[in-house]
DNA sequence: TGTACATCAGTGAACGCGCGTTCACTGATGTAC
DNA sequence: TGTACATCAGTGAACGCGCGTTCACTGATGTAC
C-alpha cells in the first residue's frame, strides 16, 4: 500500500480549500481547474482523480462553511464570548468590516448566491444546508414576540443582503452606514439591545 | 445621411436590453457577445461599433434600472396605485413570486450583486447609483423614530437579501416562508403595518 | 418620378487564447524478503 | 539493514471548443440631380 493512510483525504481537502478561496473571489465559472489546483501545489491533471467534474466541486465547496467543525477559525478577527448568547455575536461579526475585506474567507451566502441561483439543484440544496445552519444558530437566542423562525429568518436575510450590496459598493462611507444600520437593526429584532434602550425606546412608545 | 436619424439609438437601446436580459439570467462573464448580439437580431461583428468592448456594457446595463423612465413596465405583474404610498407597494412587489420567478426582468440588485463585487470601479458605481435610487424611493415614505435614510437602508437590505437568497434555494417553501418574514419585518420597520394591528402590538408591549 | 451615388450599419471569416477534460507516462511510497 | 518491487498519486502534452476581438467586405439607406 504506498502513500500514508489518509494521505488522499487531506489532499482532497486541500483542492476544496483551494477551491473555496477562488471561488469566494471569483466566482464559480471564472476559476479554472489549473488555478485551482496550482494553489493546492498540485497540477490540472490530477484533478479528475478526486472529482468527476468541475461542477461536482461547487456544492462540496458550499457545504464546507458552517456545518464544517473548523468554520470558526475562518473568522480569525472574531473572539467568540462561550459564555455570552451567540445571536448577537454572529450579527456583529457577521457585518463587521472584517468580513467585508475578507472575501477570500467569507460566508458563501454572501459571496456566492447568485452564482448558486444559477447553478443545478444539488449546488442550491447545499446552499440551503448553509444558510439552515446559520438561521438556526441565530433562532436559538431570539427573545421575540413572533415566532422564532420568522425572525430568526429576517435577520439572517437583513445580515446577509447588507453584506452582498456592501461588498458591491465603491463608496466606503455609504456601505458602511449600510451595515451599521442593519447592525442596529437585527440586534433590535432579535432583542438583543442593551436593557436600558430597550427601556428608552419602550417609554418613547407609549 | 444614410439610415433614419436615432436608428443607432434603437439599436444599441436594443442591445443593452438584449443584454440585461441574459446577464440578469446568467452573469456578466457567462454571456457571449455573440448571444447577446443573437437576441437583439444581430451578429458579433456589429457589436464594437456601440462599444469599445464587453466590458463597457456592465455599467450601462447597471445603470438602466430604476433610473431609466420605463423601468415601470418591467414589472408587469405589478399594478402601483398612485394614489397610495409608493414604499409599502414597493415592498411587496420586491418581494412578490413574480419578482422571484422573473429573472430576466428581475431588479439587477438582487440578480447581479456578485458579479458587480467582482467588477471595477465603474460597475460599482453603477450600482451604487440603483441602490440610492432604491433607498430614496423608500425613504420617502418611511413613518419611523429612526432616520429615514437607515430604516430605509435596512429595509432595502432585508428585500434584497431575502430575494437573493430565496433564488438560491431548492425549498420553494422555505423560500415562500423568507419572503413573508422579510415583507412582514420590511413592512413593519416603514411603519407600514395597518391601524388596527399597530395599535394591538402597542397593548401587547406595554 | 427615376436613377446613380456616397455613406456607413451590419456581416462573417479569421485570429490567438484559455478553458475542461483525457491519457500515456513518471516517480514517490510502503512492503516483502 | 538494505534492496527489488508493486502500487498508484501526480504529471503535462494534447484534444476540441467557445470566447473576445479585428477587419475587409456587403448591402441597405437617404440624397442629389
Amino acid at each position: 500500500m504506498p502513500y500514508p493512510v489518509g494521505h488522499r483525504g487531506q489532499v482532497r481537502k486541500k483542492i476544496v480549500d483551494s477551491a473555496r478561496r477562488l471561488f469566494n473571489q471569483r466566482g464559480f465559472e471564472n476559476v479554472s481547474v489549473d488555478s485551482i489546483m496550482a494553489h493546492a501545489g498540485l497540477t490540472r491533471g490530477g484533478f479528475y482523480s478526486y472529482f468527476d467534474s468541475k461542477s461536482d466541486l461547487y456544492a462540496e465547496v458550499m457545504r464546507c462553511f458552517f456545518t464544517d467543525p473548523d468554520w470558526e477559525h475562518r473568522w480569525e478577527g472574531v473572539e467568540f464570548d462561550n459564555s455570552a448568547e451567540a445571536g448577537p455575536q454572529i450579527v456583529r461579526a457577521y457585518l463587521s468590516s472584517h468580513h467585508l475585506d475578507d472575501v477570500e474567507n467569507s460566508c458563501p451566502l454572501v459571496a456566492l448566491p447568485n452564482d448558486v441561483a444559477r447553478s443545478d439543484a444539488t449546488v442550491k440544496e447545499a446552499f440551503e444546508i448553509v444558510f439552515k445552519a446559520m438561521v438556526k444558530l441565530l433562532g436559538r437566542d431570539v427573545r421575540n414576540s413572533r415566532s422564532r423562525e420568522k425572525t430568526a429568518m429576517a435577520i439572517a436575510a437583513l445580515c446577509i443582503g447588507g453584506m452582498v450590496v456592501a461588498r458591491s459598493m465603491n463608496d466606503r462611507d455609504l456601505g458602511d452606514r449600510l451595515r451599521e444600520a442593519a447592525t442596529k437593526v437585527a440586534l433590535e429584532l432579535g432583542g438583543w439591545t442593551k436593557p436600558q434602550s430597550r427601556a428608552k425606546r419602550r417609554r418613547k412608545l407609549s
